[in-house]
DNA sequence: GTGAAAGCGCTAACAG
DNA sequence: CTGTTAGCGCTTTCAC
């Protein structure tokens, strides 16, 4: 903390006043004459006062901070979300509290605890694993303001998010209309209990009557670039005819574009490849990148209005709502109508 | 703030115990009996204590919180940056103020301002101008620990950063090595106010007695991917004949890349080009990037030693010392010598 | 071993 | 209009 800040009791003492009407001057309040406003203004100025936000804090019981819980701001939509939170937030006074739970369980409930001793006002959180939120329903139970930025319909938890088994839904119903049959999936759905995505693509092959055929679905083992193009291999290796493959991130499409290209691999005339969250990096990939969008400013901006709605709600919390996004296709060089074989 | 949350009062009045008692009780003194601890300990479980930092804080005059000011963290490095930096700091119990100043000169003051009113103990700061940092430099006159992520070696303030000049030299310098003579730059940094690596640039020709060619620099209008490509594009439309380029970012390698391309411009045989950063993207680019490496656990390790140092010095602060770490080159596809003519 | 009292810097009654 | 008093939840000093 700052080595001796300047006090309330500072100016009071400089300039004869009490500690009482020095605040409330500072405060802008109506019931001080402009001469003495002024007066305290500048010996403020000149003591390079600054109000202590902890004594406000304790006092007011709010501390104008939200916390924000990610998994890892490494992933670009987590990036961007971070970012558009931190904005939004400060336009509206409040300051961003930031954690990582590295997907880590323990981590998620120990920064959760931090936030809480050092009384954010609310929480933003993305949690590790969708289905395991016990802590989080229980936060909400104690009336404590939390919305989270994946959405489980009944968890008993607000949450806005996109919605991802419609986006899903939507790439694999767009692939089937242009004629592709054999669609693959990278699905890592398991590890980190979310099957929306890939709910969606199955309900968009039961509806085209296309049988499902688990050796297409290929589990990534990370979701980065790197484990695209290993996910690509596999593909590729199985030899199972794929013509067309939707990856549930933008980075895992970018690493299966990256196998073709530098295996002869013609994209998207010989595989069509659909990312997810349409990046800056799958735009401009060498071969831009079909993709379902993430409105980022539109989650966040529903986030953020709910935990502040929920904040200022007096006495018990309102039942939860969860408010699902929906993503729109961007489609672009890296998907078009199978060759003909 | 959490409404209603139980406080030391509340478990002195559950146990009969003091405050004072249950305090130490709970801090773990060994001026408690076993006995008492117990029955304090199951009194605070039961009605779900956590202590009030804020209040804690308070009297303590630390609050156990580092800022974080970066300008755009969708910057891939610094997005690294921001991931190390509050995981880091969590390890070694400090909590996160993340801030952005989206290059925005006012808003990197008001957000400073902010951090030192919630009395943050320490700041990070990557300044949106390197030569601007009078505001900073003041903070520091007052002793308020703060280091820049960015290095000007006689500002007065501390800082640990790349070394861009170096690193920038050392990659034109391997070009030159590799028999490259028209070695282009996309250079921006008239804007941000940082030279270094133009400075590298130039130090890295002259040494190898080749006369700079302004024709042969292009700046970029944001260091992002489509302006990578447009610069590359205007670079060849100027025909000077450029046989390699060095970009400041990998995001501007990547766009030049992709002009290439999709150009029919032979990477790196016809153009060779470096980028900067060592970013994810770039290791796994369809033409793997040459790169300049970030250090990003050194530089925050030492950035960070180098805050909480600065914290716990009683009284004055020390003199300012900045820190730079020698990038190394990372060679990988998209650099070579140059093709015949 | 435990408790009472004071104080961190601020705001909120309530007087005058 | 301005000052006095109390209190936010905690730690610390000093008694008992």
């Amino acid at each position: 903390m700052a080595k001796s800040a300047a006090r309330l009791k500072d100016i009071a003492e400089k300039t004869g006043f009490s500690v009482n009407t020095v605040s409330l001057a500072l405060r802008g309040s109506s019931r001080i004459p402009d001469q003495t406003r002024r007066q305290i203004s500048e010996a403020a100025d000149q003591l390079n006062y600054l109000p202590n936000q902890v004594a406000k804090s304790l006092v007011l019981k709010e501390t104008k901070s939200i916390g924000l819980i990610l998994t890892d701001i490494t992933n670009p939509v987590l990036t961007a979300v971070a970012q558009a939170v931190e904005l939004e937030l400060s336009e509206r006074g409040y300051l961003t509290l930031f954690a990582t739970s590295n997907n880590d369980p323990a981590l998620e409930r120990k920064m959760i605890e931090s936030f809480r001793a050092r009384r954010a006002d609310g929480i933003l959180i993305f949690p590790c694993n969708h289905r395991e939120i016990d802590h989080i329903r229980h936060l909400r139970a104690r009336n404590y303001p939390v919305v989270m930025l994946v959405g489980d319909p009944d968890s008993g938890v607000d949450a806005v998010c996109m919605d991802e088994k419609a986006g899903a839904f939507k790439a694999v119903s767009h692939l089937i209309e242009q004629g592709h049959q054999k669609i693959a999936m990278f699905d890592g759905s398991a590890e980190r209990g979310n099957r929306d995505k890939l709910d969606g693509y199955l309900t968009a092959l039961s509806q085209a009557n296309i049988a499902f055929d688990p050796s297409l679905v290929v589990p990534p083992a990370l979701p980065d670039v790197r484990s695209g193009y290993d996910a690509m291999e596999t593909l590729i290796r199985r030899d199972v005819g794929a013509s067309a493959v939707i990856c549930p991130t933008d980075s895992l499409a970018l690493g299966g574009l990256r196998y073709c290209v530098r295996h002869g691999i013609d994209v998207p005339e010989d595989m069509a490849i659909f990312g997810f969250d349409d990046t800056e990096f799958g735009e401009h990939a060498v071969i831009s990148l079909s993709s379902v969008n993430y409105d980022i400013g539109a989650v966040t901006t529903l986030a953020i209005d709910r935990v502040i709605g929920l904040i200022n709600v007096e006495g018990d919390l309102p039942p939860a709502v969860v408010k699902q996004v929906e993503p729109d296709l961007v489609i672009r060089e890296s998907t078009a109508p199978p060759a003909r074989r």
